[in-house]
DNA sequence: TATGAATGAGCTTTCATTCAT
DNA sequence: GATGAATGAAAGCTCATTCAT
């Protein structure tokens, strides 16, 4: 899991197939039996195909889990942008920050939790590269996130930079780690709590107020 | 990484001198090589000892990593706490919850910063088991978190318990996160921003404000 | 020694081949370096064959010494049937026992002989679970010893399947024993003794005669 | 076991009470865990003794093995000699036979019947060598019984030898099989079988019978 | 003499990858 | 392209044996 390797475009129908049921296979044998259960040779076998033939459409072994990786992520890339999108499109600019939050954090968790078992597999046993995948996600949902603040009255591209930064790890680590650890409270609480976190955030900082200081100075 | 073996605790000064080698040479080793390039002959040989040694003090490799992870997470849990409970002292009952919160920042940023190899490589490549070594650790931070929110106006413990939650996780995530992705903006802004997540939530939350719903009620 | 791992069935001709390789590399292994010596890497490379090969055709190491030992109780048992079979058609019922008997040993010392190397490692180094492969070839020999006591006259299956056990084990023993431990007399003694063992018990145990009693009755 | 290592004679009380340890130890480490789960530091362990005590007093793991079985066997050698002898001296020198064999069957299935598991142990799991303990043992049983069959009539010391070797085998081998193998039918069942079998045999054989032929010449 | 820490060769087994068919 | 047999390095771990204390 460098994050360097690419498969190959494949340009044939029959390969796209191959593919498809080469990534479907590993994704299966993934939640199935975790990350270091998942072999090249389980995953072929679990795709109904050779182990030569992945080796026809991956590079090696890390290129097949990054593509399992990069598909859950460009998955969870649009429907969080979507979810994002409309819940700001459907809140007032000024007093809406809370329910544009609060649709947004619905919006993960109903995705979250749609496929926790291979949500669990991809956060607690995938390693992580350095500007790999997941920073290059979470770089494109900043990106995104950003220039909604600058059109909500952000001071600055700078500052909404760090704004974005600081708001989308947040609700991103918050909302995966209720999912999977399952927390003694109820669901509508963590959005009340988060609601309230990120929205009186947001809310104190587009309305012009400087970072708080030790009080009043 | 399933954090049940545990090492047989050493008698003689000879044998915490060997642990103490094994376990050194596992973390430079982790650290030089990654967590897959980590094996239980190579820690053997970076420690100067032979493979049937290592397995005189460790049950398995998984105990050798664990150990790394308990000393690595003990020395966080007391710095933690002492920067927590120090700024919380330090500050002012009402409006100091700023000033608590930058102080408790400050001190994470520096612990991490200070190891910022073996933290990328526990954070990134270390599988987590849920139940583990890291969730007791942020649990017994939670503990910490919830009993301090008490006596400072939280509204039962049940509140206190999804607001420390929240809070930790946050602050646990994002500060972690600055110091391993080094996003483009210099370290006091992060500590801006975050006070001014944290605080102005807390501010808001023990002042005995309801949830922030759509709107004023 | 479980005798309960089976290899896999081979399909093709080169399959074959491969497993042929490695049964007769592990026959050699074990007649040369004896149980003890005989590793997976010795066997592999005995055969010509990579330890990985290997493990594609047989799931442990076990595997592989049971379908050594399987093949050599196989040759056995047919060897065995066949040479009792014939000395029991040849010899005429009543007084011909002796002659069944006797035939039947020579063709046991033949195919003893013919191999010792290997039947002394299978004899006295290969561990016997209760059960296990040989418990059952002794058991088939068993069953047709009985079988054709209770055609020559025995009274009752159950004492007709305790004079086969009694007998199959003598002979099985005695035999394997002359082999193995090569005594100081020739062989027709041990033919002429065993001979006057078995056939003496089998005329007067069919002929009707109770069991020896202490003395006269 | 190659049988040929032998520990050296301890002079002190004190090496004698280790040596005893150390041999219990190993004979309950056989029968615990079976002849491959018997290691070294095991016995030591299990002896309260350190391993390298073990080899103060033995070569290698190989002679305290061989001290297990010697001890064994010599514990079997007195009771079966003295079981023989009673039942010949109890026993009328000519139909006495049946007698004699039952006497002797009955004691020695008692006495292999007394600790199954390290008769299991032994018979089914440690390697015999050749020459080695047990060929001795049996040797001298073979002596003893070549001895009273020559006071029994037997035709010169050619044929006793061949005799005694025939019987000692076949008493030996059905005894503890029939003590190992637990087959349907009742201890006193062998009994019969065994007698009628050895007592017919000797019986003919003492009383100058040549060896049955092909019937009556 | 007794200890027990230390050794290190060697074991069984796995698996990413290759290549002849 | 597709196959799947074959590879072989390397993994985790054990254990008979040694030797400094």
């Amino acid at each position: 899991m460098t994050g360097r390797a690419r498969r190959r475009e494949p340009r044939q129908e029959r390969s796209r197939a191959m593919v498809e049921r080469i990534v479907a296979a590993a994704r299966e044998v993934l939640v199935a039996r975790g990350y270091d259960g998942t072999s090249t040779n389980r995953i072929a076998a679990a795709a109904g195909v050779s182990p030569g033939s992945l080796y026809q459409y991956f590079p090696d072994k890390d290129a097949v889990l990054t593509e399992v990786l990069d598909r859950y992520l460009d998955a969870m890339e649009a429907r969080v942008s979507r979810a994002f999108l409309d819940s700001v499109a459907t809140a007032a600019p000024g007093p809406g920050t809370a329910a544009a939050v609060r649709g947004t954090l619905q919006a993960l968790l109903d995705t979250f939790a749609a496929e926790p078992d291979l949500l669990r597999v991809i956060v607690e046993q995938l390693p992580r590269s350095p500007g790999g995948r997941r920073a290059a996600f979470a770089g494109r949902i900043d990106d995104l996130v950003t220039t909604v603040l600058l059109t909500r009255g952000a001071p600055g591209t700078e500052p909404a930079r760090a704004m974005a930064w600081t708001v989308v790890r947040t609700v991103e680590h918050l909302t995966t780690g209720y999912v999977l650890e399952r927390p003694g409270f109820p669901r509508e609480v963590v959005v009340d709590e988060l609601t309230a976190l990120v929205a009186g955030y947001l809310d104190a900082r587009l309305s012009g107020g400087r970072v708080a200081s030790d009080g009043p100075s």
